[in-house]
DNA sequence: GCTTGACCTAGAGTGTGCTCTAAGTTCTAA
DNA sequence: TTAGAACTTAGAGCACACTCTAGGTCAAGC
């Protein structure tokens, strides 16, 4: 219930640098200092980083997830913000896996095309336009 | 049969600038220039851009797609390679898809759990990590 | 013949997200 | 009590993929 920056980075696959710069942008707001000055981080700040991994893998940048991060801090007056702002990720997230299928189609087609290729010896059609 | 770089980037939505730095990346060997130094894109030019998308997109750098290239022009001593980097990237997409499916599943619990909010006025449990 | 617009090259500048460095503090353990 | 590891801040540096600028060429239309 109270981990060290190091812990941290070694749990979540982040380094110390950008947890910290994580923190100096406003990602991180309610990590605790103790006596000596060193970041206490808890579960719960834990599971922010998560969420932050979310949104910027689903395509978010630094900037929106502090601006969620923000509507959070201010409470009840920004629970519509924050809904719009998730339903407007899954929308984004519903294209990305459209968009990943059509690729995945490509590069299978390919997978056919040089298979059939190495068996061969050569790649005659040059369908490169498939 | 012949765009001119202006063309190309009205069909592509990429700009010149993106279109000539690709070209200067060695990203697109093939185009030919006119007698007045004009550049000038075939099909199947426009197909090769759906092929750098496509890699792209996938997480492909443009250092990755020029080794392609690479291997491309090189000719047939090059068919493995090739054909193992695009089973290599198939792994990367079905792995970029599950984590797609595992971000839309949090963010769908976001949209119960704020939807609900938005109803009742308030966000009582804080169920940040879930 | 002159303006406009699209193109050209070379190279500088930008935004994002880290990543690292320097100089210093604090804790642990031999 | 001293070495070493892990932490601190402030700020510089870097990789990537553009993005833009300056200065110039060229062809078409008024």
């Amino acid at each position: 219930m109270g981990y060290t920056i190091g812990q941290v980075a070694k749990k979540t696959g982040l380094s110390v640098h950008t947890l910290r710069y994580y923190e100096k942008e406003g990602l991180l707001p309610f990590i605790k200092k103790n006596s000596a000055d060193l970041r206490v981080f808890s579960d719960s700040d834990l599971g922010w980083l998560e969420l932050i991994e979310c949104l910027k893998a689903t395509g978010l940048h630094l900037k929106g997830i502090k601006q969620y991060i923000d509507w959070y801090i201010e409470g009840d007056s920004t629970l519509q913000q924050r809904l719009d702002m998730f339903k407007q990720q899954k929308i984004r997230v519903e294209q990305q896996m459209a968009e990943l299928q059509k690729h995945m189609n490509k590069i299978n087609y390919k997978i056919e095309l040089y298979t059939q290729a190495v068996k061969d010896g050569t790649l005659h059609p040059e369908k490169e336009t498939a």
